[in-house]
DNA sequence: CTTCAAGTACGACTTGCATCGTACCTGAAG
DNA sequence: CTTCAGGTACGATGCAAGTCGTACTTGAAG
């Protein structure tokens, strides 16, 4: 099975702490919402976000949203999956992904 | 009109990103917690939440709540009044004063 | 009035974090 | 093999944020 291959927390082990900070940034929260809002939970490559930053900053963002176990990496040597660990977060914090997606109320800029 | 005498922001206009940074803080998030867990929603003084850091520190925390639209400061004067914006931040995200109950699992041992 | 505790304002210090530059690794395509 | 794009590792930098020291304000108590 293809699951995993760079560790993140266990599902029990998600420290809500972590994820405040993980969701603080904009770029992170826009890469969540992202996710949250895509409901088919499909593996997403890096760059099909579309964040306005190097590509060393995405790095760190998206190691930041794995250790906190938000997200699941996939390593294909040259390339990366991405995938929401929608499962895991809803069984420790049932309702987080719903609040993502009522962010701003009618604006989205992100400024 | 013992209203609040700290201005914060209307119920429509939190912010998420602002909400999501000032949960980040252990010490502020601890204070929300307590606030959150006890469903009298009774105001509180600030001393009675025995944070291990100076009186100027906790000022800056209660602002950084208070501007977050989480809480509203009623000043006295010479005291200070803390009371949590329940129905404003159920309305606006739901469910998460829940999330602050379901933290860690049995400890919450900072540091 | 004076005294005192609670809180704030301002500033300085220190840590954390987002960002990027350079160099290196990986796998696919020629 | 070489080339190239995607990604990472390491280090440096700049800014935001947490913390506290000093001084000031406020209201209550004496």
């Amino acid at each position: 099975m293809a699951g995993r291959n760079l560790d993140g927390p266990e599902a029990d082990a998600l420290d809500l702490g972590a994820v405040f900070r993980a969701l603080a940034d904009e770029h992170r929260r826009s890469v969540m919402t992202e996710l949250a809002t895509d409901r088919s939970d499909s593996e997403r490559g890096c760059n099909s976000f579309d964040l306005p930053i190097s590509k060393q900053t995405q790095t760190h963002h998206f190691r930041v949203l794995r250790e906190a176990g938000l997200i699941d990496e996939i390593d294909y040597g040259n390339r990366k999956g991405i995938r929401l660990r929608r499962a895991d977060i809803e069984k420790r914090f049932p309702g987080l992904l719903a609040l993502l997606g009522a962010g701003p109320p009618a604006d989205t800029a992100p400024r």
